[in-house]
RNA sequence: GCGAGGGUAGCCAAGCCAGGUCAAAGGCGCUAGGUUGAGGGCCUAGUCUCGUAGGAGUUCUUGGGUUCGAAUCCCAUCCCUCGCACCA
């Protein structure tokens, strides 16, 4: 016998799969199912694993169901990241280095070579095809490709000449992260701090002063009303400069910063910040109010001047205090302009009092600007006497009537600084001109992908409300990029198509990957792909033969079955794809469905590469094989739940696999001659084999492994302890060892196949027929026999632990047939409740008086005890009890060691004979 | 803040949609016993409280409600996770 040896298994197997899920139309049913592809920018850790052994396991689980199953695997290396670690590595970025030389375990001299982003993506596709293959996923790789393969960016101008055509794509104007020095935008891998700052809009008010504008920048344009002044930097340096042909005085700062957004500066003088202290100015909305001083202004933060609204902002109410606690500027009074539910009259004097902040440097005074701001945005309303809206209206509302009436503008502004850019520059935000966008606002466009939606199947269902969700927030998405790697934009060829809008119909690519190849890029025109996909015919179309095995083959496979993807890109990427498949594709080559997968966490916290908490997918199937981490991945959790990789686990999942390993090997062979009890194991088997298939087709991985594995595993117990002493079972054994086989062949492929050969000596199990349940094997009465027989060996067990003595005899006591009447009366009856008085109208119950009383309500709760599926045959029919316990004998007799007695209840004197129900016998130990 | 999902025994986790099969599957950990004995061994039993007869009592975040009956349905509450975009 061969000893379990995974890694041998596995190296058996990976030379007869050679080849042999590569895929071609044929005559059978198709069924395609894709997975995100990767972007190769580091190595696999256990995470990965699971995104692709669970397409795999469903694809070796339709391939056996018959179906023609196609899985491919492609990579996609379009983007920027890439571009920014090959920068990294290239001046010497320790933490980069570090990253891939000890944990991606790249070798020195191909690091070496990782300056060119690239050779990066090429080196980690290899990687990944090779770590994918170990792991046993069934992919047809002669339809690999990468996502800058000039076939496919052919292809990818197709699809926008489509989107452009529709009306789907336009042109506008962004603001971006922008270096001055670099004159470059700035993706998040060029930033040396920064990275989580978001660009914000404010609104400029725009105060008078002299014929100058003073612009104060504020997220809170409503509360012009309460200004009673505005703050400025007395030891800053302010710019008089004339901004699109009017007098501005801003932060010098912010005269540059306003020259990036659509303003033409003009810097006249410059006044020193003490220069504008005690000036006045005037706005429309709140009158003259004068500039005090203060030291938080920071002349980076937006224009440099910022209004102050003393009654709903911390820091402008407790600047003003300390102003007037020196004598100064008393006459001014915080003026209240919001009612807030929780607060009183000045919400900003009663959250500083209350807190006890003395001084503006208090480190808690974020904390509390922040809560009033949100107070009041989710709950505040404005004074009636301006307007009485609530603050989430009125903000949008003052704002666009302060730019139509009093000169406002909008300036874009980061939320958190510094923002600083790796050449050491301060990084600001510029609008950016020629930028394109995809039209996902469009009403009519959503309209379309929601009526998609509908007919397509979502796993779990719960995500449905998700989906919905974000069809009806996308806004215009911006689609072209300046850096990275990618297709270039047809419309301005110095622009790139940006890494998710040029992956949303790639499934229809990998129908003709392997045959396009063969093609010129050059002679792929709109029309070749026209023909290929929509059937359109244009004259003089190259190669026509190669073009309609193309067109075969994509009628053949499209649409895809199903699509795999994470959780987090149902915002983006998995919605986009629709939205991109209903304006090129017909109606029957529409998205049929979708499975959204949770994430993985390592040990209970989140895996991240960036952290250094992964486990390698290569070192875990070196350590543990591949089937341990398949059957690991696929049996901890559900696909769409978060699972947790955790080492002793992995060790028990290996454990279970050599257990079944052993197990086959040694009843596989066995002869005997087939009893009850062999019809019992394969009544039960029948039923597994449902519930197995059930649960897959519905991707419960677990489930299914909970039904295949341990379902048949404790049957096996069973059936082995009722086995005769001298018995090693029958030859209905080797029936279940090939059905069991086949049933956790999709997820431990390797083992499956070793023990393939030793079952059936030839052929694949990858390719078996997979187990169909038949009815004809299924026994109910011989399954009900032994619950019952089952169930009364756990009563005699319980209760000889608890008297512990040692028993000398075991007598089971049989319900009279009286009883069993009166629990098919309850079991039957619609109401258990008024059963029992119906029960007692009969004379023969009446008779038995209390007695009768008594059994109809232990019947009723042990009928509410009892699973239905043993209530309803035994409400039918009665079991024969004493045929069941007289055949079991010689078992009972052997698994306790004293004789056992079978009796009637009503012969019997025994006290405890009175409580025998049916199918719950009475039970005496003595 | 907006949107989606979730809180179950020492831990992980099933059950919840279709209320009585629920003191609540399975696993891990722990405890005891067995295995004439090496190897991240294997097997059996136990693992809320009480109980010398298969039982009873109190549990499924918290507080209410519906019901003969609630882990499951409804309302409220607290806590947690994810997404909120120009980034794959």
């Amino acid at each position: 016998m061969v000893e379990f040896d995974l890694a041998k298994f596995e190296e058996e197997a990976h030379e007869r799969w050679n080849h042999v899920f590569d895929s071609n139309p044929s005559d059978r049913e198709k069924f395609y199912l894709t997975v995100a592809y990767p972007y190769p920018s580091g190595a696999m850790h256990v995470g990965h694993g699971r995104t692709y052994i669970v397409p795999d396991v469903l694809a070796r689980f339709w391939r056996m169901r018959g179906k023609q199953v196609l899985f491919p695997m492609a990579f996609h290396v379009t983007g920027a990241p890439v571009v920014g670690i090959s920068k990294r590595i290239a001046r010497g970025d320790e933490k980069t280095i570090r990253l891939y030389r000890d944990l991606y375990r790249v070798p020195q001299n191909v690091l070496d070579s990782f300056t060119d982003p690239l050779t990066i993506v090429r080196h980690f596709a290899a990687e990944y095809q090779r770590v994918m293959t170990s792991c046993g996923l069934s992919i047809d790789w002669r339809r690999r490709f990468i996502t800058v393969d000039p076939t496919y960016s052919k292809f990818i101008e197709w699809q926008w000449k489509h989107l452009y055509e529709a009306d789907h794509v336009i042109k506008g104007a962004h603001p971006v992260r922008y270096c001055t020095v670099d004159e470059n935008p700035v993706g998040d891998h060029d930033l040396l701090e920064g990275d989580k700052a978001e660009v914000v809009k404010f609104t400029l008010v725009m105060f008078h002063h002299g014929d100058a504008f003073i612009p104060t920048a504020t997220l809170r344009p409503e509360t012009i009303h309460g200004v009673t002044n505005l703050w400025a930097n007395p030891c800053v340096t302010y710019v008089k400069a004339l901004v699109d042909g009017k007098a501005w005085i801003v932060s010098r700062d912010a005269a540059e910063k306003l020259s990036l957004q659509d303003h033409t500066v003009e810097i006249r003088e410059e006044i020193k910040g003490s220069d504008l202290i005690d000036k006045k100015v005037t706005h429309p909305l709140c009158g003259e109010v004068p500039i005090l001083p203060a030291d938080f202004v920071d002349p980076d933060m937006a224009s440099g001047v910022v209004m102050s609204v003393p009654a709903h902002a911390p820091f402008d109410y407790i600047a003003l205090r300390d102003l007037q606690e020196q004598g100064n500027y008393c006459q001014i009074r915080p003026i209240p302009l919001i009612k807030v539910e929780g607060y009183g009259e000045i919400p900003a004097k009663e959250a500083v009092e209350k807190a006890g902040i003395k001084s503006q440097m208090d480190s808690r005074m974020d904390c509390l600007t922040q809560e009033i701001y949100s107070a009041e945005f989710s709950k505040g309303k404005l004074f009636e006497k301006y307007g009485g809206k609530p603050v989430r209206v009125a903000r949008d509302e003052v704002a666009a009537m302060m730019i139509e009436k009093y000169d406002s503008k909008v300036m874009y502004e980061f939320d958190l600084r510094p923002v600083i850019c790796r050449c050491g520059n301060k990084v600001k935000v510029k609008i950016l001109h020629d930028q394109w966008f995809l039209k996902y606002s469009d009403q009519e466009w959503k309209q379309q992908v929601k009526v998609q939606l509908k007919d397509m199947s979502l796993v779990p269902a719960e995500v449905r409300a998700e989906f919905d969700r974000t069809v009806d927030w996308l806004k215009d998405w911006a689609c072209t990029r300046r850096v990275g790697l990618g297709t270039r934009f047809p419309w301005d060829t110095t622009q790139l198509i940006e890494p998710l809008s040029d992956s949303t119909i790639y499934m229809a690519y990998y129908t003709i990957a392997h045959r396009i190849r063969e093609m010129d890029s050059r002679h792929l025109t709109p029309e070749v792909f026209d023909y290929i996909f929509l059937g359109k015919k244009s004259p003089d179309l190259p190669e026509k033969k190669k073009l309609d095995a193309m067109r075969e083959e994509f009628l053949y496979w499209y649409p895809y079955n199903f699509r795999f993807s994470a959780k987090d890109l149902i915002s983006n990427h998995l919605t986009f794809q629709i939205f991109h498949h209903v304006t090129i594709f017909p109606k029957d080559k529409l998205p049929l469905g979708m499975v959204v997968f949770g994430m993985g966490l390592l040990n209970g916290a989140k895996m991240s590469s960036s952290k250094g908490n992964v486990f390698l997918l290569e070192e875990a199937v070196e350590e543990f094989g591949a089937d341990t981490v398949r059957m690991f991945l696929m049996g901890s959790a559900e696909p769409w739940q978060d699972f947790d990789w955790r080492n002793e686990l992995v060790i028990s999942t290996k454990k279970q696999i050599e257990r079944f390993y052993n197990t086959v090997m040694e009843i596989k062979d066995a002869g005997g001659e087939p009893h009850d009890i062999d019809r019992w194991l394969i009544s039960r088997l029948q039923s597994h084999i449902a519930r197995t298939t059930e649960a897959i087709e519905n991707f419960q991985t677990r489930q299914a492994l909970q039904e295949a594995y341990f379902g048949i595993e404790t049957d096996l117990k069973w059936y082995r302890r009722r086995l005769p002493g001298n018995s090693d079972g029958s030859r209905e054994l080797h029936t279940l060892c090939s059905v069991w086989t086949r049933l956790l062949s999709p997820f431990i492929p390797f083992t499956g196949e070793h023990l393939w050969k030793e079952l059936a000596g030839e052929g694949l199990v990858s390719f078996a027929p997979w187990p169909v349940a038949d009815d004809r094997y299924v026994n109910p009465k011989i399954e009900l026999a032994e619950e019952l027989l089952c169930r009364t060996v756990e009563d005699i067990e319980s209760i000889r632990k608890l008297i512990q003595i040692t028993p000398k005899s075991i007598t089971i006591s049989l319900a009279p047939e009286w009883k069993w009447e009166v629990f098919s009366l309850i079991a039957k009856s619609e109401d258990r409740n008024t059963a029992i008085k119906e029960i007692m109208k009969h004379d023969s119950m009446k008779k038995r008086g209390r007695e009768a009383t008594d059994a109809a309500k232990q019947c009723t709760t042990l009928i509410h005890r009892l699973p239905p599926q043993v209530v309803g045959p035994l409400s039918r029919e009665p079991v024969n009890e004493r045929a069941v316990f007289e055949n079991a004998q010689a078992f009972l007799e052997q698994e306790f060691g004293v004789p056992v007695h079978i009796t009637d209840a009503e012969s019997s004197c025994h006290m405890k004979a009175g409580t025998a129900l049916p199918f719950k016998p009475a039970i005496i130990i003595e």
